[in-house]
DNA sequence: CCCCGGATAGTAAACGTTTGCCATTCTCGG
DNA sequence: CCGAGAATGGCAAACGTTTACTATCCGGGG
């Protein structure tokens, strides 16, 4: 079920069944017609591989995350996804689950499936792990990492925005002793947060408690454990912003374990915005960073480095700001300053 | 950086470093290792299309899901992807968003790249759909659709024992007004769902009200309005059974709103046990239906059709079954029958 | 000493497209 | 009526592998 097929019972050569399904306008009309007549009848499809042998293109994008199960990566994966088809792109996905030996082979079988182009979501992993990609001029893009470098894109997170409103917020419900959940240390982007968090205090000439930064993992789990170390101090917060919405998720668990209740006792400030943030109970005031915005910046990023003739010098840089998006988990500051104390509201 | 330039370097045919790359053992050990310095040297990659194009084996299998932003296909795709690594596949993935056109072009886009075999966990959709691909003899695996047919395996879920057990523990705890929030009407699995709590109420004489049971989207939103649609009933359920754990969020979301106390004043109980269903404010009693263990079998089921060397003439059938799990969800139906009269609770 | 068979390596033909180049036909101005 | 282009279609060479076949070499049995 070949090309040779369809010419021959089109009667026409290969060359011109190829010029008819790639739409190429030289062609008789006539003679088209009669063409897609012969590939509607016997159902052909053109074959991908063979295509992409002889022209070049792959027409592949490669995406890497670093978990698809954290929910902030499905709507990122969905856009992209969604933009890549429109462009008649494929897209091969990796969820690396931040594994340095699986994000390797996972690069490697891009390069063999020969790629187009890169986008890494891992949000500041280990980029020597590309040096093979460089190598072979493969435009990346990348979140938060340095500055751009040619054929290298880089979009670069406006934290300080959003943060700076999450703070002023809080402040303007007269908290004082605000915690910080920050993600692990090794990721770049999690210490940017946490840089905000911190400028932002000294701003509006607000100390910072070090003993009221904890270090947590971006996971449910890792928000439990965070909020459960701050429970141990004696002069307890009244309000605590999450480096990402699972961990805040994670705080109002371990809260509701706790008796403490939200947004009455503690108030509670998500980043991300993923999609459950507003169905929680009670739904998350956060941080928005748009998943679907940051998907169609890397794709264009990569779309635009690769119709460029010479790559760019110097890579370019695209910006995506945050801002807050107030609903029911913040609120005034309890007149009685020592929250948290009782446990109400527990099962028997 | 093609076969031919490794081949000229390492003083050997192409062949030889074809065979030496594809641990064929009939070269000589000393000829190997020559072909593999060069290879390591160069930083040799095989090119995928075109061993695809000669083999006629692209590598590749389709994995076509309803909503990637549904927090139960995430964990199906992780495990799906990391046995496909494993097994030196690579997997093309789709999120229909339930939209037949799109699905349509998917299925063609699978075909342009010749994938080997497809799983479709899209939950009883449009099945003649996929025409083309079995016209084409490429292996199916569905979830719960009818009898399999050659070449096409089929997953039936075995709803029943899991919903039993949650009408069972429901009844335990002296719940006799139960209402249940379906899925989708046109989804055979939420059908199947559904006649599973219909037989497990009649089994122990626990008389069923239509007008408890409504029908909702497998969506938060659905849940909300469901729920919303059960308040309106003068006699009001004292325990809701979902039809997945989307809905029962939505179901305590709105139960929130309305100042009604889970599980205090109202139980209830999820179905699929996404991982979230644990970190819910309360807790989530669900059915469990093990996302991992599906990906394995319909990986399984497509790796199996693939070596046998007849067609099995009648397809295969794979069973999982569900089971309850109970967590805080659920309690004693209270003394008070007419429960969520009280906004108790509720901010000011 | 010869011949045969088993290892092992090389030759070249596929695989299914795209596309540069050439041949033919047609159009139209002079 | 002629010749110059412009249209348009076909021929055949790529693309980077795998693999059937063939060639070569070697050892050993008769």
């Amino acid at each position: 079920m070949d090309i040779r097929e369809i010419a021959k019972r089109a009667r026409v050569s290969t060359a011109t069944v190829s010029r008819t399904i790639n739409r190429i306008p030289t062609v008789n009309p006539q003679l088209a017609k009669r063409v897609w007549n012969v590939v509607e009848e016997l159902g052909y499809y053109p074959n991908t591989q063979a295509r992409a042998l002889v022209s070049g293109r792959s027409r592949i994008f490669g995406l890497i995350i670093s978990e698809i199960t954290n929910p902030f990566f499905p709507e990122i994966v969905q856009v992209f996804e969604r933009i890549a088809v429109q462009h008649h792109y494929e897209i091969m996905l990796t969820s690396t689950g931040n594994d340095p030996k699986y994000m390797e082979t996972a690069v490697r079988r891009m390069i063999e499936r020969r790629v187009e182009g890169v986008a890494i979501m891992t949000f500041g992993m280990e980029e020597v792990l590309l040096e093979d990609l460089k190598l072979r001029k493969v435009p990346l893009v990348f979140v938060d990492v340095g500055p751009a470098r040619p054929r290298v894109s880089n979009i670069r997170i406006d934290y300080l925005h959003g943060i700076r409103q999450a703070v002023q917020h809080l402040a303007a419900l007269r908290h004082q002793r605000i915690a910080f959940i920050s993600g692990p240390r090794h990721l770049k982007s999690a210490e940017a947060r946490k840089q905000a968090f911190l400028s932002s205090m000294s701003e509006i000439g607000l100390e910072v408690d070090r003993s009221l930064i904890v270090e947590g993992t971006h996971t449910i789990e890792g928000g439990i454990a965070a909020f459960g170390k701050l429970l141990t101090e004696s002069n307890k917060p009244t309000a605590v912003i999450c480096s990402n919405d699972m961990t805040a998720m994670g705080v109002m668990r371990k809260a509701y374990e706790e008796g403490i209740q939200i947004p009455s006792d503690l108030s509670v400030i998500g980043f991300d915005d993923i999609r459950l943030a507003q169905f929680v109970l009670p739904a998350l005031t956060t941080v928005q960073m748009s998943q679907a915005e940051l998907a169609r910046l890397a794709f264009n990023a990569l779309l635009t480095e690769l119709q460029r003739d010479a790559p760019s010098p110097t890579g370019t840089e695209y910006v995506l700001t945050t801002h807050l998006v107030l609903r029911e988990s913040t609120r005034l500051v309890s007149g009685n300053a020592k929250a948290s104390a009782g446990k109400r509201q527990m099962r028997p």
